[in-house]
DNA sequence: AAGTGGTCTAGACCACCGA
DNA sequence: CGGTGGTCTAGACCACTTT
Protein backbone atom coordinates (compact mmCIF):
# COMPACT_ATOMS: atom_id res chain seq x y z
CA UNK A 1 0.00 0.00 0.00
CA UNK A 2 0.72 3.41 -0.88
CA UNK A 3 1.80 6.03 2.00
CA UNK A 4 -1.24 8.15 2.72
CA UNK A 5 -3.45 6.09 -0.48
CA UNK A 6 -7.01 5.47 -0.10
CA UNK A 7 -7.90 5.49 3.49
CA UNK A 8 -6.30 2.66 4.94
CA UNK A 9 -8.86 2.00 7.89
CA UNK A 10 -11.53 0.84 5.57
CA UNK A 11 -9.55 -0.07 2.68
CA UNK A 12 -7.96 -3.20 4.86
CA UNK A 13 -10.99 -3.72 7.01
CA UNK A 14 -12.73 -4.82 4.04
CA UNK A 15 -9.85 -7.04 2.22
CA UNK A 16 -9.60 -8.60 5.47
CA UNK A 17 -13.35 -9.46 5.12
CA UNK A 18 -13.07 -10.64 1.76
CA UNK A 19 -9.73 -12.72 2.51
CA UNK A 20 -11.31 -14.31 5.58
CA UNK A 21 -14.42 -15.21 3.96
CA UNK A 22 -16.48 -12.77 6.30
CA UNK A 23 -18.37 -11.56 2.89
CA UNK A 24 -19.99 -14.19 1.31
CA UNK A 25 -20.22 -13.75 -3.05
CA UNK A 26 -23.11 -12.34 -3.98
CA UNK A 27 -23.68 -10.78 -0.72
CA UNK A 28 -24.64 -7.06 -0.25
CA UNK A 29 -22.50 -4.51 1.38
CA UNK A 30 -23.39 -1.54 3.47
CA UNK A 31 -23.88 1.62 1.62
CA UNK A 32 -21.49 4.20 0.81
CA UNK A 33 -23.11 6.89 2.98
CA UNK A 34 -23.49 4.43 6.04
CA UNK A 35 -19.51 3.00 5.57
CA UNK A 36 -18.85 6.87 5.28
CA UNK A 37 -20.88 7.19 8.46
CA UNK A 38 -19.02 4.51 10.64
CA UNK A 39 -15.42 4.98 9.67
CA UNK A 40 -16.18 8.73 10.20
CA UNK A 41 -14.76 9.62 6.76
CA UNK A 42 -16.33 11.55 4.01
CA UNK A 43 -18.19 9.40 1.19
CA UNK A 44 -15.82 10.80 -1.24
CA UNK A 45 -13.03 8.66 0.04
CA UNK A 46 -15.36 5.52 0.86
CA UNK A 47 -15.96 5.91 -3.13
CA UNK A 48 -12.22 5.85 -3.99
CA UNK A 49 -11.70 2.59 -1.75
CA UNK A 50 -14.85 0.69 -3.59
CA UNK A 51 -13.54 1.65 -6.77
CA UNK A 52 -10.27 0.27 -6.17
CA UNK A 53 -11.84 -2.88 -5.20
CA UNK A 54 -13.23 -2.80 -7.95
CA UNK A 55 -11.13 -2.28 -10.28
CA UNK A 56 -9.27 -5.42 -8.71
CA UNK A 57 -12.10 -7.58 -9.20
CA UNK A 58 -13.43 -8.56 -5.91
CA UNK A 59 -16.90 -6.58 -5.44
CA UNK A 60 -19.22 -4.94 -8.20
CA UNK A 61 -21.23 -1.73 -7.73
CA UNK A 62 -24.76 -1.37 -9.34
CA UNK A 63 -26.52 2.08 -9.63
CA UNK A 64 -29.53 2.17 -8.21
CA UNK A 65 -29.29 -1.00 -5.83
CA UNK A 66 -25.93 -0.93 -4.15
CA UNK A 67 -22.70 -3.03 -3.67
CA UNK A 68 -22.31 -6.88 -3.75
CA UNK A 69 -19.54 -9.23 -3.01
CA UNK A 70 -17.89 -10.80 -6.56
CA UNK A 71 -19.08 -13.95 -7.61
CA UNK A 72 -15.62 -14.84 -8.76
CA UNK A 73 -14.16 -13.86 -5.32
CA UNK A 74 -11.92 -16.44 -4.88
CA UNK A 75 -10.13 -15.51 -7.97
CA UNK A 76 -10.19 -12.06 -7.73
CA UNK A 77 -8.52 -12.64 -4.21
CA UNK A 78 -6.20 -14.54 -5.20
CA UNK A 79 -5.12 -12.77 -8.39
CA UNK A 80 -5.32 -9.56 -6.11
CA UNK A 81 -2.82 -11.42 -3.77
CA UNK A 82 -0.70 -12.23 -6.71
CA UNK A 83 -0.09 -8.39 -7.32
CA UNK A 84 -1.05 -8.74 -10.74
CA UNK A 85 -2.00 -5.45 -11.91
CA UNK A 86 -0.62 -6.42 -15.44
CA UNK A 87 1.00 -3.03 -15.42
CA UNK A 88 3.50 -5.09 -12.65
CA UNK A 89 4.46 -8.55 -12.99
CA UNK A 90 7.88 -9.90 -13.09
CA UNK A 91 10.65 -10.36 -16.20
CA UNK A 92 10.63 -13.78 -16.41
CA UNK A 93 6.75 -14.06 -16.66
CA UNK A 94 6.49 -11.59 -19.17
CA UNK A 95 9.28 -13.22 -21.26
CA UNK A 96 7.21 -16.42 -21.07
CA UNK A 97 4.39 -14.95 -22.12
CA UNK A 98 5.75 -13.34 -24.80
CA UNK A 99 7.00 -17.05 -25.58
CA UNK A 100 4.00 -18.44 -25.24
CA UNK A 101 2.07 -16.16 -28.37
CA UNK A 102 4.70 -14.10 -29.97
CA UNK A 103 5.58 -17.33 -32.37
CA UNK A 104 1.95 -17.47 -33.55
CA UNK A 105 2.12 -13.89 -34.13
CA UNK A 106 5.30 -14.07 -36.12
CA UNK A 107 4.07 -16.99 -38.08
CA UNK A 108 0.98 -14.80 -38.98
CA UNK A 109 2.61 -11.73 -39.52
CA UNK A 110 4.59 -13.90 -42.30
CA UNK A 111 1.43 -15.18 -43.64
CA UNK A 112 -0.05 -11.67 -44.37
CA UNK A 113 2.50 -9.13 -44.68
CA UNK A 114 2.56 -7.36 -48.13
CA UNK A 115 5.65 -5.45 -49.69
CA UNK A 116 4.64 -2.50 -47.66
CA UNK A 117 4.52 -3.89 -44.57
CA UNK A 118 8.26 -5.75 -45.70
CA UNK A 119 9.86 -2.17 -46.64
CA UNK A 120 8.11 -0.82 -43.08
CA UNK A 121 10.01 -4.35 -41.72
CA UNK A 122 13.16 -3.29 -43.27
CA UNK A 123 13.37 0.36 -42.07
CA UNK A 124 13.09 -0.74 -38.57
CA UNK A 125 15.52 -3.58 -38.73
CA UNK A 126 18.35 -0.60 -40.15
CA UNK A 127 17.13 1.84 -37.20
CA UNK A 128 17.94 -1.16 -35.11
CA UNK A 129 21.10 -1.75 -36.68
CA UNK A 130 22.50 1.74 -36.53
CA UNK A 131 20.53 3.40 -33.08
CA UNK A 132 21.72 6.33 -32.08
CA UNK A 133 22.02 5.74 -28.22
CA UNK A 134 20.82 2.70 -26.08
CA UNK A 135 17.06 4.28 -25.80
CA UNK A 136 17.18 4.10 -29.44
CA UNK A 137 18.19 0.57 -29.83
CA UNK A 138 15.13 -0.18 -27.42
CA UNK A 139 12.87 1.54 -28.96
CA UNK A 140 13.48 0.06 -32.32
CA UNK A 141 13.74 -3.77 -31.23
CA UNK A 142 11.04 -2.48 -29.62
CA UNK A 143 9.27 -0.92 -32.83
CA UNK A 144 10.09 -3.84 -34.87
CA UNK A 145 7.92 -6.65 -32.91
CA UNK A 146 5.30 -3.84 -32.57
CA UNK A 147 5.06 -3.80 -36.99
CA UNK A 148 4.41 -7.81 -36.29
CA UNK A 149 1.36 -7.85 -34.05
CA UNK A 150 0.38 -4.87 -35.79
CA UNK A 151 0.10 -6.47 -39.31
CA UNK A 152 -1.85 -9.62 -37.15
CA UNK A 153 -4.83 -6.74 -36.64
CA UNK A 154 -5.24 -8.00 -33.64
CA UNK A 155 -5.66 -5.22 -31.12
CA UNK A 156 -6.51 -7.47 -28.37
CA UNK A 157 -2.40 -8.82 -28.68
CA UNK A 158 -1.29 -5.61 -29.58
CA UNK A 159 -2.47 -4.04 -26.38
CA UNK A 160 -1.30 -7.60 -24.82
CA UNK A 161 2.40 -6.75 -26.05
CA UNK A 162 2.55 -2.85 -25.40
CA UNK A 163 1.35 -3.57 -21.94
CA UNK A 164 4.58 -5.82 -21.40
CA UNK A 165 6.69 -3.06 -22.39
CA UNK A 166 5.25 -0.18 -20.51
CA UNK A 167 5.81 -2.60 -17.62
CA UNK A 168 9.78 -3.42 -18.68
CA UNK A 169 10.31 0.50 -18.93
CA UNK A 170 8.60 1.51 -15.78
CA UNK A 171 10.59 -1.27 -14.11
CA UNK A 172 14.24 -0.10 -16.20
CA UNK A 173 14.37 3.25 -15.75
CA UNK A 174 12.40 5.48 -13.19
CA UNK A 175 13.01 8.87 -15.27
CA UNK A 176 16.65 9.41 -16.13
CA UNK A 177 17.58 7.87 -19.16
CA UNK A 178 21.23 6.32 -19.79
CA UNK A 179 22.93 7.55 -23.04
CA UNK A 180 24.71 4.80 -23.19
CA UNK A 181 26.26 3.17 -26.65
CA UNK A 182 25.21 -0.08 -27.31
CA UNK A 183 27.72 -2.53 -27.56
CA UNK A 184 28.46 -3.74 -30.75
CA UNK A 185 28.48 -7.33 -30.55
CA UNK A 186 25.18 -6.81 -28.47
CA UNK A 187 23.47 -5.12 -30.93
CA UNK A 188 25.05 -7.26 -34.21
CA UNK A 189 23.33 -10.23 -32.15
CA UNK A 190 20.12 -8.35 -32.45
CA UNK A 191 20.43 -7.72 -35.91
CA UNK A 192 21.43 -11.36 -36.45
CA UNK A 193 18.40 -12.84 -34.68
CA UNK A 194 15.79 -10.12 -35.96
CA UNK A 195 17.43 -10.66 -39.68
CA UNK A 196 16.50 -14.64 -38.91
CA UNK A 197 12.92 -13.68 -38.21
CA UNK A 198 12.25 -10.74 -40.51
CA UNK A 199 13.57 -12.77 -43.78
CA UNK A 200 11.28 -15.60 -43.62
CA UNK A 201 8.01 -13.11 -43.17
CA UNK A 202 9.76 -11.24 -46.35
CA UNK A 203 9.36 -14.69 -48.02
CA UNK A 204 6.15 -14.98 -46.85
CA UNK A 205 6.71 -18.13 -44.72
CA UNK A 206 5.45 -19.20 -41.72
CA UNK A 207 6.71 -22.10 -40.35
CA UNK A 208 10.20 -20.52 -40.64
CA UNK A 209 9.46 -17.62 -39.43
CA UNK A 210 7.71 -18.83 -36.26
CA UNK A 211 10.56 -21.53 -35.59
CA UNK A 212 13.27 -18.45 -36.01
CA UNK A 213 10.62 -16.54 -33.33
CA UNK A 214 11.06 -19.57 -31.00
CA UNK A 215 14.36 -19.37 -31.28
CA UNK A 216 15.00 -16.14 -30.55
CA UNK A 217 12.50 -16.19 -27.45
CA UNK A 218 14.17 -19.12 -26.50
CA UNK A 219 17.25 -16.65 -25.99
CA UNK A 220 15.37 -14.42 -24.40
CA UNK A 221 14.13 -16.80 -21.39
CA UNK A 222 18.14 -18.24 -21.26
CA UNK A 223 19.20 -14.53 -20.79
CA UNK A 224 16.73 -13.88 -17.98
CA UNK A 225 17.33 -17.12 -15.85
CA UNK A 226 21.01 -16.14 -16.04
CA UNK B 1 -18.04 8.02 -24.27
CA UNK B 2 -20.72 7.53 -21.76
CA UNK B 3 -23.51 9.58 -20.92
CA UNK B 4 -22.75 12.20 -18.07
CA UNK B 5 -19.23 11.18 -17.94
CA UNK B 6 -15.62 12.83 -16.78
CA UNK B 7 -15.91 16.35 -18.01
CA UNK B 8 -16.68 16.01 -21.50
CA UNK B 9 -15.55 19.42 -22.47
CA UNK B 10 -11.89 19.54 -21.12
CA UNK B 11 -12.00 15.85 -21.82
CA UNK B 12 -12.63 16.27 -25.64
CA UNK B 13 -10.38 19.41 -25.96
CA UNK B 14 -7.45 17.63 -24.98
CA UNK B 15 -8.24 14.54 -26.86
CA UNK B 16 -8.21 16.49 -30.09
CA UNK B 17 -4.99 18.68 -29.22
CA UNK B 18 -3.20 15.36 -28.37
CA UNK B 19 -4.26 14.02 -31.51
CA UNK B 20 -4.13 16.88 -33.92
CA UNK B 21 -0.16 17.22 -32.82
CA UNK B 22 -0.72 20.46 -31.24
CA UNK B 23 0.93 19.28 -28.54
CA UNK B 24 4.18 16.88 -28.34
CA UNK B 25 5.52 14.32 -26.67
CA UNK B 26 7.24 15.89 -23.53
CA UNK B 27 5.53 19.26 -23.57
CA UNK B 28 4.08 20.46 -20.23
CA UNK B 29 0.45 21.48 -19.94
CA UNK B 30 -0.93 24.23 -17.98
CA UNK B 31 -1.63 23.08 -14.06
CA UNK B 32 -4.89 21.27 -12.72
CA UNK B 33 -5.82 25.07 -11.05
CA UNK B 34 -5.61 26.85 -14.25
CA UNK B 35 -7.84 24.15 -16.19
CA UNK B 36 -10.16 24.47 -13.74
CA UNK B 37 -10.30 27.95 -13.88
CA UNK B 38 -10.84 28.44 -17.85
CA UNK B 39 -13.13 25.30 -18.16
CA UNK B 40 -15.32 27.06 -15.30
CA UNK B 41 -14.79 23.17 -13.42
CA UNK B 42 -13.57 22.13 -10.35
CA UNK B 43 -10.33 21.00 -9.63
CA UNK B 44 -11.31 17.53 -8.99
CA UNK B 45 -12.79 17.17 -12.05
CA UNK B 46 -10.21 18.35 -13.94
CA UNK B 47 -8.31 15.53 -12.13
CA UNK B 48 -10.76 12.88 -12.75
CA UNK B 49 -10.37 13.84 -16.50
CA UNK B 50 -6.45 13.87 -16.27
CA UNK B 51 -6.14 10.59 -14.32
CA UNK B 52 -8.28 8.85 -17.00
CA UNK B 53 -5.86 10.42 -20.10
CA UNK B 54 -2.80 9.07 -17.56
CA UNK B 55 -4.04 5.75 -17.59
CA UNK B 56 -4.87 4.98 -21.09
CA UNK B 57 -1.28 6.49 -21.34
CA UNK B 58 -1.24 9.42 -23.01
CA UNK B 59 0.25 12.19 -20.24
CA UNK B 60 2.13 11.87 -17.26
CA UNK B 61 1.67 13.31 -13.84
CA UNK B 62 4.83 13.97 -11.66
CA UNK B 63 3.84 15.56 -8.18
CA UNK B 64 5.36 18.81 -7.61
CA UNK B 65 6.59 19.75 -11.59
CA UNK B 66 3.47 19.21 -13.69
CA UNK B 67 1.45 17.47 -15.88
CA UNK B 68 3.23 16.26 -19.14
CA UNK B 69 2.09 14.93 -22.61
CA UNK B 70 4.04 11.08 -23.01
CA UNK B 71 6.84 10.39 -24.62
CA UNK B 72 5.03 7.83 -26.42
CA UNK B 73 1.94 9.67 -27.42
CA UNK B 74 1.65 8.17 -31.20
CA UNK B 75 1.24 4.46 -29.59
CA UNK B 76 -0.86 5.83 -26.80
CA UNK B 77 -3.16 7.74 -29.16
CA UNK B 78 -3.48 4.55 -32.02
CA UNK B 79 -4.44 2.07 -28.86
CA UNK B 80 -6.86 4.35 -27.22
CA UNK B 81 -8.64 5.22 -30.89
CA UNK B 82 -8.68 1.15 -31.11
CA UNK B 83 -10.93 1.40 -27.95
CA UNK B 84 -8.69 -1.28 -26.47
CA UNK B 85 -9.63 -1.31 -22.77
CA UNK B 86 -8.75 -4.99 -22.51
CA UNK B 87 -12.12 -4.89 -20.79
CA UNK B 88 -14.17 -4.98 -23.83
CA UNK B 89 -13.59 -5.93 -27.33
CA UNK B 90 -14.35 -8.14 -29.76
CA UNK B 91 -15.24 -11.75 -29.92
CA UNK B 92 -13.50 -12.78 -32.39
CA UNK B 93 -10.20 -10.95 -30.94
CA UNK B 94 -10.07 -12.59 -28.23
CA UNK B 95 -11.24 -16.17 -29.47
CA UNK B 96 -7.97 -15.54 -31.72
CA UNK B 97 -5.74 -14.27 -28.78
CA UNK B 98 -6.27 -17.76 -27.28
CA UNK B 99 -5.19 -19.69 -30.20
CA UNK B 100 -2.58 -17.71 -29.99
CA UNK B 101 -0.60 -18.86 -26.61
CA UNK B 102 -3.57 -21.46 -25.59
CA UNK B 103 -1.46 -24.58 -26.74
CA UNK B 104 1.70 -23.28 -25.11
CA UNK B 105 -0.41 -23.26 -21.83
CA UNK B 106 -1.62 -26.89 -22.84
CA UNK B 107 1.33 -27.77 -23.70
CA UNK B 108 2.80 -26.63 -20.64
CA UNK B 109 0.56 -28.36 -18.63
CA UNK B 110 0.87 -31.38 -20.15
CA UNK B 111 5.08 -31.17 -19.16
CA UNK B 112 3.89 -30.29 -15.65
CA UNK B 113 1.23 -31.84 -14.50
CA UNK B 114 1.28 -33.66 -11.38
CA UNK B 115 -1.07 -36.30 -9.51
CA UNK B 116 -2.75 -33.92 -8.18
CA UNK B 117 -3.46 -31.43 -10.91
CA UNK B 118 -4.76 -34.58 -12.83
CA UNK B 119 -7.56 -35.77 -10.25
CA UNK B 120 -8.66 -32.03 -10.39
CA UNK B 121 -8.49 -31.96 -14.11
CA UNK B 122 -10.91 -34.64 -14.10
CA UNK B 123 -13.12 -33.60 -11.32
CA UNK B 124 -13.52 -30.39 -13.43
CA UNK B 125 -14.45 -32.61 -16.08
CA UNK B 126 -16.94 -34.40 -14.36
CA UNK B 127 -18.86 -30.83 -13.94
CA UNK B 128 -18.91 -29.91 -17.55
CA UNK B 129 -20.46 -33.29 -18.04
CA UNK B 130 -22.96 -32.89 -15.93
CA UNK B 131 -23.72 -29.52 -15.25
CA UNK B 132 -27.06 -27.89 -13.35
CA UNK B 133 -28.00 -25.49 -15.49
CA UNK B 134 -26.62 -23.72 -18.28
CA UNK B 135 -24.72 -20.76 -16.42
CA UNK B 136 -23.07 -24.20 -14.18
CA UNK B 137 -21.87 -25.76 -17.47
CA UNK B 138 -20.25 -22.37 -18.65
CA UNK B 139 -18.41 -21.96 -15.26
CA UNK B 140 -17.47 -25.31 -15.70
CA UNK B 141 -15.47 -24.76 -19.05
CA UNK B 142 -13.91 -21.97 -17.75
CA UNK B 143 -12.60 -23.62 -14.87
CA UNK B 144 -11.41 -26.18 -16.73
CA UNK B 145 -9.09 -24.25 -18.64
CA UNK B 146 -8.44 -22.14 -16.12
CA UNK B 147 -6.51 -25.22 -14.31
CA UNK B 148 -4.45 -25.54 -17.02
CA UNK B 149 -3.00 -21.35 -16.67
CA UNK B 150 -2.79 -22.02 -12.81
CA UNK B 151 -0.55 -25.46 -13.51
CA UNK B 152 1.67 -23.05 -15.57
CA UNK B 153 2.81 -20.95 -12.82
CA UNK B 154 2.24 -17.69 -15.34
CA UNK B 155 0.18 -15.70 -13.21
CA UNK B 156 0.47 -12.85 -15.48
CA UNK B 157 -0.79 -15.15 -18.72
CA UNK B 158 -3.93 -16.59 -15.86
CA UNK B 159 -4.53 -13.13 -15.43
CA UNK B 160 -5.19 -12.12 -19.12
CA UNK B 161 -7.16 -15.20 -19.50
CA UNK B 162 -9.67 -14.18 -16.18
CA UNK B 163 -10.04 -10.74 -17.94
CA UNK B 164 -10.97 -12.37 -21.40
CA UNK B 165 -13.32 -14.50 -19.67
CA UNK B 166 -14.51 -12.00 -17.80
CA UNK B 167 -15.13 -9.23 -21.14
CA UNK B 168 -16.83 -12.26 -22.23
CA UNK B 169 -19.31 -12.80 -19.61
CA UNK B 170 -20.29 -8.53 -19.36
CA UNK B 171 -20.66 -8.94 -23.24
CA UNK B 172 -23.43 -11.53 -22.55
CA UNK B 173 -25.47 -11.47 -19.99
CA UNK B 174 -26.17 -8.29 -18.36
CA UNK B 175 -27.77 -9.32 -15.33
CA UNK B 176 -29.91 -11.39 -15.94
CA UNK B 177 -28.96 -15.27 -15.88
CA UNK B 178 -30.29 -17.53 -18.30
CA UNK B 179 -31.39 -21.07 -16.20
CA UNK B 180 -31.85 -22.78 -19.48
CA UNK B 181 -30.58 -26.43 -19.80
CA UNK B 182 -27.38 -27.08 -21.85
CA UNK B 183 -28.26 -29.19 -24.99
CA UNK B 184 -27.46 -32.82 -24.80
CA UNK B 185 -25.23 -32.81 -28.18
CA UNK B 186 -23.42 -29.61 -27.38
CA UNK B 187 -22.58 -31.01 -24.23
CA UNK B 188 -21.90 -33.93 -25.87
CA UNK B 189 -19.24 -32.27 -28.15
CA UNK B 190 -17.75 -30.25 -25.38
CA UNK B 191 -16.78 -32.95 -23.19
CA UNK B 192 -15.57 -34.85 -26.18
CA UNK B 193 -13.06 -31.90 -26.94
CA UNK B 194 -12.23 -31.23 -23.42
CA UNK B 195 -11.75 -35.48 -22.96
CA UNK B 196 -9.22 -35.13 -25.81
CA UNK B 197 -7.00 -32.32 -24.12
CA UNK B 198 -6.88 -33.79 -20.95
CA UNK B 199 -6.00 -37.52 -21.71
CA UNK B 200 -2.65 -35.84 -23.31
CA UNK B 201 -2.40 -34.22 -20.17
CA UNK B 202 -2.73 -37.24 -17.83
CA UNK B 203 -0.35 -39.08 -20.17
CA UNK B 204 2.47 -35.87 -19.81
CA UNK B 205 2.25 -35.92 -23.61
CA UNK B 206 2.90 -32.41 -24.30
CA UNK B 207 3.00 -32.86 -28.29
CA UNK B 208 -0.49 -34.59 -28.46
CA UNK B 209 -2.17 -31.99 -25.83
CA UNK B 210 -0.78 -29.22 -27.85
CA UNK B 211 -2.68 -30.89 -31.12
CA UNK B 212 -5.74 -30.79 -29.34
CA UNK B 213 -6.05 -27.81 -27.87
CA UNK B 214 -5.44 -26.45 -31.56
CA UNK B 215 -7.93 -28.31 -32.84
CA UNK B 216 -10.25 -27.02 -30.19
CA UNK B 217 -9.52 -23.43 -30.68
CA UNK B 218 -9.76 -24.24 -34.35
CA UNK B 219 -13.37 -25.31 -33.40
CA UNK B 220 -13.84 -22.04 -32.07
CA UNK B 221 -12.72 -19.57 -34.56
CA UNK B 222 -15.27 -21.51 -37.07
CA UNK B 223 -18.32 -20.93 -34.87
CA UNK B 224 -17.24 -17.41 -34.16
CA UNK B 225 -16.96 -16.88 -37.71
CA UNK B 226 -20.64 -18.19 -38.74
C1' DA C 1 -41.21 7.75 -3.39
C1' DA C 2 -37.10 6.34 -1.28
C1' DG C 3 -32.60 4.70 -1.67
C1' DT C 4 -28.29 3.87 -4.38
C1' DG C 5 -24.21 4.72 -6.88
C1' DG C 6 -22.11 8.52 -10.32
C1' DT C 7 -20.58 12.91 -10.65
C1' DC C 8 -19.51 17.56 -9.43
C1' DT C 9 -18.25 21.60 -6.33
C1' DA C 10 -15.40 24.70 -3.39
C1' DG C 11 -12.28 24.56 -0.23
C1' DA C 12 -8.52 22.50 2.55
C1' DC C 13 -4.01 20.23 4.00
C1' DC C 14 -0.14 17.36 2.64
C1' DA C 15 4.34 15.64 0.43
C1' DC C 16 7.12 16.68 -3.03
C1' DC C 17 9.83 19.45 -6.55
C1' DG C 18 12.40 23.28 -8.39
C1' DA C 19 14.51 27.72 -8.00
C1' DC D 1 10.10 29.31 -0.70
C1' DG D 2 5.98 29.01 -3.94
C1' DG D 3 3.86 25.84 -7.05
C1' DT D 4 2.34 21.10 -8.17
C1' DG D 5 -0.18 16.92 -7.93
C1' DG D 6 -2.50 13.61 -4.18
C1' DT D 7 -5.94 13.23 -1.04
C1' DC D 8 -9.80 14.40 1.78
C1' DT D 9 -14.21 16.88 3.22
C1' DA D 10 -19.19 18.23 3.33
C1' DG D 11 -22.65 19.02 0.67
C1' DA D 12 -25.32 18.84 -3.65
C1' DC D 13 -27.88 17.11 -7.88
C1' DC D 14 -28.54 13.39 -11.16
C1' DA D 15 -30.03 8.79 -13.26
C1' DC D 16 -31.16 4.66 -11.98
C1' DT D 17 -33.36 0.64 -9.30
C1' DT D 18 -36.47 -1.07 -6.05
C1' DT D 19 -40.58 -1.00 -3.45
Amino acid sequence: MKQGAHSPDLHTHLLNALRNGELTPGQRLPTERSFADQFGISRGAVQRVLQDLEEKGLILRKVGSGTFVSDRLDSAVETFDHGVDITRGNLAEHVEARAAFEPWVVATAARYANSEHKQELRARLERVANPEDWLDYKEGVYQFFRLLYEITENSFLLHIFDLIIKAREDVRYGGERPKTRVSLVIRNNMVRSLEAIAEPIEQNNPEKAEAASREFLDKMILSVNT
